[in-house]
DNA sequence: GGCCATTGACTACATTTGTAGTCGCATCTT
DNA sequence: AAGATGCGACTACAAATGTAGTCAATGGCC
């Protein structure tokens, strides 16, 4: 169960992710605005992911408070799995030297990174 | 002009920036095989990306030999960058933590990061 | 020269996705 | 109490996508 989000779809689920629960009118609120989409739209996109297992909806008076159902980061581990397996034929490496020259890291962002390998390479 | 290329119709095009030119007879037998699709299903794809800009086709007889029209690094950029705007609201560290954590990486690729961020630190 | 295999063109079609609209009911407000 | 408003349920619908089938022509083989 938990079928997979669209693209649409994550962009709400990752609004839950960062704060829970949420009402459909707060969603509608940063994720509508930060994407053009109306209300109904946003509306439409939280009852699908409801429908999918990805999102909870918890009554709260005649309203619902909304929260994930599935977690990040095993999200993040798929969807990335299938990315990669997408661009690069499953090898993680390339893609991470990509996004790292790419984006404008901060010094802080790379010393975070730097220190993250240092762990795994013992 | 060269529209997004779809989930599947990636993968077809990955396999032509690894080796280009290919036959659709080439490309059926390698991405089809590696997806379980018919010929037919890849000759669908390999023609909508043809049509969609992002593939090219040169006459050969009475067949084509299809190569990539877009570059690999400029596809590879905007897709990791919508991934990374769909997952973590645009910031990229997080997810190459999370991919540094999840994959199994070598110390050989773990080094070409890190010389990699040493060199974008300065 | 005729037949078979190959190849691209065209067609098919259910499902998913993007993007909303409408409506009835429950609330709050005055 | 009545009207305004907010909310979820349901409906809509075109375009994209996944997955393939059919067919006609072309070219190679015997």
């Amino acid at each position: 169960m938990a079928e997979r989000a669209s693209e649409s779809e994550m962009q709400v689920l990752a609004a839950l992710w960062d704060e829970s629960p949420q009402t459909a009118a707060e969603l509608a609120q940063r994720v509508g605005e930060a994407n053009g989409w109306t209300q109904a739209t946003v509306k439409t996109l939280l009852a699908r992911l409801v429908q999918k297992g990805a999102v909870t909806a918890e009554a709260d008076g005649r309203r619902y408070l909304y929260s994930p159902a599935i977690e990040r980061a095993d999200t993040v581990g798929e969807e990335s799995q299938r990315f990669v397996d997408r661009l690069f034929g499953g090898r993680v490496s390339p893609l991470i030297a990509h996004l790292a020259e790419r984006e404008a890291l901060s010094d802080a962002d790379i010393a975070e990174i730097e220190a993250l390998l240092r762990r795994l390479k013992s």
